[in-house]
DNA sequence: CGATTACGTTAGTCATCGTTAACTGCGATC
DNA sequence: GATCGCAGTTAACGATGACTAACGTAATCG
């Protein structure tokens, strides 16, 4: 269910595994409330070892945050261009943002939480991503929400990221239900949104 | 407009100015991403003297969290409590949480970010208030959406409080006219979640 | 008027953190 | 079969962080 390449059992290389186990890390301390000790624990190998694998710790989190912010607007982008007529595109949106945050819920709460730790340069790489993608929903929301102004569409836009993105605080239902039910909640506010 | 009691000119108390300060902080740059110095150089005393007000960096934090808590709780039941039919106890929730994080940008996005950061014992007491709170939207939003079951509402609360929360990242229009969307947005999707 | 209390200050302590250095084993390559 | 480079180890270093100690000052109060 969902094309993910989320959780696998086997990580492709140690550079993934190595991220996938920060952002979990991340995700739930803080960045600065985790060590370079605790990241190397969790993949089985001791603290500076890491460092063969990255420049550092900044490097990690930027890392993580760009791959996902690129995956979100290039895949975004292709999927709304991809449908036949605007409301469709916005559900498809809708699905894909949704399965999106549930095969990944660490690195959306990362991604979340965690852009004001970033560096400088990255920081300014991700905020651009993130505004690209943001474009892509403001785009189909307003050719599906006849007579909505660019910036309520944006605005919510950034609504209806903040519901997806609560996911990972959401493990009432399971997750086939939890996704449905998502897609409802959004739909039926951006709706509302007139 | 709406009755919070946000950033004042002039802090009743030292503590009150000392937390809203460590507020803006935290959630800027995360939990342990603040000094105890940045927050004393922030109300214009310098580093220790903090601990003429507050025991540890912690307490600061369990503080403020479980105060916004016992607000949002007791405030919110009282509203709901009050109002005089189904479908206006959930929208009067909707504007007090809506009108409470346009006030309090600060203190909601610690609130979202930084539980994990709480010791033990304040934890506790904090998820014990938040999850009380989330009972008076669950009782709200089953009384006005018929035949909706108890764990879909449970979930959809969290997924509003996520879309309301978004607020403190979500300024492209001006703020009564955001409060306005927010508000059908949160309505639209509790309309949608059958 | 003298003592206490409230609220600051600066200097120091001790733990921890990110990072580097120096060294080691091991599998592939020429 | 010697060599090279990848991926790991432990030890050390400098910086920084939370917190304590010792001290100062001004207002309050008995």
């Amino acid at each position: 269910m969902s094309a993910g390449s989320a959780a696998q059992a086997v990580p492709a290389t140690r550079r993934e595994q190595i991220l996938a186990a920060a952002a979990e890390l991340f995700a739930a301390h803080g960045f600065h409330g985790v060590g370079i000790d605790d990241i190397g624990a969790a993949v089985g190998i001791s603290g500076p070892a890491l460092y063969r694998h990255f420049r550092s710790k900044d490097a990690m989190l930027g890392e993580m945050l760009i791959s996902i912010s690129r995956e979100l607007f290039s895949e975004g982008k292709e999927r709304a261009a991809a449908a036949e007529d605007p409301s469709k595109a916005l559900a498809e949106l809708v699905t894909f943002h949704t399965n999106f945050a549930l095969d990944n819920p660490a690195l959306i709460t990362v991604q979340e939480r965690n852009l004001g730790n970033l560096r400088e340069d990255d920081r300014k790489q991700v905020r651009a991503l993130q505004r690209q993608y943001v474009e892509v929903w403001v785009g189909a929301i307003s050719a599906a929400v006849p007579g909505i102004t660019e910036e309520r569409a944006r605005s919510a836009a950034h609504a209806v990221f903040g519901l997806l993105n609560s996911t990972p605080h959401n493990r009432y239902v399971d997750s086939t239900e939890l996704a449905e039910l998502l897609h409802r909640l959004a739909l039926g506010a951006l709706h509302a949104a007139r």
